[in-house]
DNA sequence: AAGAACTGTTACTCGCGAGTAACATCATAT
DNA sequence: ATATGATGTTACTCGCGAGTAACAGTTCTT
């Protein structure tokens, strides 16, 4: 009871700034879930709300609008690719090494519930300013994945092809581990990531002209 | 003027049957074209109407409910691949190569409204009946896709490896195709397709060991 | 102890859009 | 000409959910 007078002030309004981060990341973790399960439009935020056991006021103290939760929610996904894709850059080896570990990375945050926001979400459920940023970052991932094929295809390790089509047709791949991925099932998450990531590095390399018929 | 007095009855009657039929297929074509550009719940049928100059009771009588609009969309789209993939299959050659024109065609799709309409449809807009449908169609064509890699496994021309995994990640990619296509980009619908369809068939072959380093 | 600042609730407003009722118009059928 | 029924319109109802105002209790500050 007898708090440390001192410290009490600073103490204090840290904790409160510790519970509050912490509410409103709950807000989000629990708004992802019903966002992924039922849509974004079909999701009411009293629903959400009542998954927390508050009322809609009180998520209008940590948002101020239901389009900020969801854009925070594929920012959270798409921050964490963008990390992954940092980490991956900084790998040694050759430039299909690295991609391959991003691949990876990538790939396994789709099977997460902020990775699985991005896909889920249409462009037009955002306002016109989140829908703009929400675009830029995943312009900017696009960039990287595009620059490490371009790399590769610069020192060797990748054959020479259309850079931007590749990455495209490779994060169509990726990101459909978030329509079907299921944590209960069978394989596992990281089993299932390396092997997309696997399949992904294949479509790379010019098909080993099938036995050549005659 | 003077219209033939016998032929009035059966002629007239099949004739207004043409027209409902043409305007029920215009209430498609309008609303997919909606749908795909601002998202399902977005679009309003008052838009659809307000884009065929007519008001929303005429939609009413061509469909029962939004719903069914949606539905009839994305099942347009549906057996549009599905007929791509009978005709694929009746194809000569081995599995390999029927199997690469199942995806060129099933690409192509994926460039047009109804078939973009399908991948942007999340489960969750339609009612709990059409979504069973929609499943059901969805893993008919998985199904179809699926059992050609295992048939080119069998014959020897697709390597051994996971079927269900390929057909997931090559779905995937493809499908993704709709997330960006542009009509009034550079590059034409048929060239993607082939290229994506190409892609596709490489990841079905284990990469060739890279320069084995040492 | 008084009051500032925060956390939480109940109980609203308000707009939007799905779906409909009631009415108007026009062609065809006899 | 006149009944039938198809096509189309205007003008509603009605529910839902985003967002808010007003109020209640609690905790930190001084």
């Amino acid at each position: 009871m007898p708090a440390p007078a001192k410290r009490s002030t600073v103490v204090s309004v840290s904790q409160r700034d510790l519970d509050r981060r912490a509410k409103r990341e709950a807000v989000l973790r629990e708004a992802v879930r019903l966002f992924n399960e039922r849509g974004f439009a079909a999701t009411s935020l009293d629903d959400v709300a009542a998954r927390l056991n508050v009322t809609k006021p009180i998520i209008y103290r940590h948002f101020a609008n239901k389009d900020q939760i969801l854009f925070e929610c594929v920012r959270m996904g798409l921050e964490q690719i963008l990390e992954a894709a940092d980490g991956a850059a900084k790998e040694s080896g050759d430039a299909a090494t690295r991609l391959s570990a991003l691949l990876r990375r990538y790939a396994l945050i789709m099977t997460q519930d902020f990775g699985m926001c991005i896909v889920r979400t249409g462009d037009h459920e955002l306002s016109d300013a989140s829908r703009k940023e929400f675009r830029a970052l995943k312009r900017k991932i696009d960039l990287v994945i595009r620059n490490m094929i371009k790399a590769g295809m610069k020192d060797g390790s990748i054959p020479n092809g259309d850079a931007r089509l590749l990455s495209f047709a490779i994060a169509g791949a990726i990101n459909s581990i978030s329509r079907w991925f299921d944590a209960k099932g069978s394989q596992s998450a990281d089993k299932i990531a390396e092997i997309y990531a696997d399949y992904c590095m294949r479509a790379l390399h010019p098909s080993p002209k099938k036995p050549l018929q005659r």
